[in-house]
DNA sequence: ATAAAATTATAACGAACGTTCGACAGAATC
DNA sequence: GATTCTGTCGAACGTTCGTTATAATTTTAT
């Protein structure tokens, strides 16, 4: 009787590709689609069990808990992300590069997967006390991660601090405004007829940085920060 | 054995305000707060007996489901979002200042009844077939007024169309933006570290608006309707 | 061929679910 | 003073939930 037997926070599929790993992540897609339709809460475990024509016991031989299949579905995503973006970040040193490829990173992962992006964003405060906490460490090592090149770009450019209207944005609202149009994505996009990943990433992009630029640009054209923060009539 | 005899979907606590309507108003507000702690699927009746302290039984003489408790919450604060937002908007007719009123009446709702605005982000597509259509309808209305805000700053600014990057950016993708980076509040926000409303919604009008104007404006010399407007609501 | 690993059907468990029944008390009406 | 209406309740109904046990069987690996 597998099921893997610990019962620590953070033994995921491990890299090893075992015949029981690649049964164990099919379910994970099928458990991914039920909770992305009916929401984690009211999915059952006999849903799962009728879609992905597996017997109700069966299941329980992968796993030991509905609970559980939701954690891995959830820590699986959230590094899937991590890494392609590490893997991305290696690739440029420019700050507005680097803040690009953030966007398109996750913008890609959405429209590529957008049931398990559904289920990560939707489906955010479910876990409590042991997963639940993890992933909320990976999240904020995630948001860190957008706020470090943020900051960068901030600094490269020369900008006293983000300009938005008269007084300055903090970096922390103009993330989470950035992370809201990302991950609003999965409540209305329809590949039928809203652009592909790689022009709607541009897009996102282009309103957040001239977002947090100034009406002009605001920017000094290298070195020395001082000067002008735009200054709408006041 | 009241409840609301009628099972039309659209008979809502009329305005006549009796006895019966303000208690039931009274348990709308504790069901609202349990189902944004839990979810719609994941708080159970016994969850809003034990804390509204009324017995299990005495509620359903409010109502006649727990379905019929989520389409007034949401019905109910849909229509009063747009209400308040018509009462704004009849107070200016200049193009961007009624964006703005727009966008702040939103952040200014969902900064003021967050735990509302989290079922009506959260539950969205919960509701089926009767009350979901109802409410999909006054959802749809509520994104028409916002697109034709847009549509009107356009026209009025002499755009040929919205600017994003080098291609135009639809109507479509720039409302769902603006929408997303409004409706994740309720994710992130606290009052103790955030600006408050007023503030916010200057931010992200800021945002969106930099964001649809191209880089250096992007507007046609032609027409200039332009008057500096002393912003700033009243 | 044989041992091990997967999987099934069946059924059950206790707990929790949404909802309803019938009774009952107080207030309003006659 | 009797009767009706309004609000409230404890207790239960029937169903579904997540999960497990058992025993039998098929599939895979050695």
């Amino acid at each position: 009787m597998p099921a893997s037997s610990t019962s620590r926070a953070s033994d995921l599929p491990v890299p090893q590709d075992t015949r029981f790993d690649r049964r164990l992540a099919e379910i994970l897609d099928y458990a991914t689609e039920v909770f992305a339709e009916k929401g984690y809460e009211g999915a059952s475990m006999r849903d799962l069990s009728r879609l992905s024509g597996i017997s109700l016991a069966g299941l329980y031989y992968y796993f030991e808990s509905k609970e559980k299949l939701l954690y891995f579905i959830q820590q699986h995503t959230f590094t899937t992300i991590i890494d392609r973006l590490r893997g991305r970040l290696a690739g440029s040193s420019d700050p507005e590069t680097r803040l690009r490829m953030f966007v398109h990173n996750h913008v890609d992962y959405s429209l590529t997967r957008p049931k398990a992006m559904k289920v990560l964003s939707h489906e955010d405060d479910v876990l409590k006390n042991g997963y639940g906490t993890e992933l909320a460490g990976i999240k904020r090592e995630y948001y860190r991660i957008c706020v470090g090149l943020v900051d960068d770009l901030v600094k490269a450019e020369g900008l006293k601090s983000i300009a938005a209207g008269s007084s300055g944005m903090k970096t922390r609202t103009a993330v989470m405004a950035l992370f809201g149009m990302m991950n609003w994505l999965y409540t209305w996009y329809n590949p039928r007829v809203d652009p592909d990943a790689e022009v709607l990433a541009r897009q996102i992009s282009d309103v957040f940085l001239r977002g947090i630029r100034g009406v002009n640009g605001s920017r000094e054209p290298n070195r020395s920060p001082k000067k002008a923060q735009p200054k709408r009539r006041s």
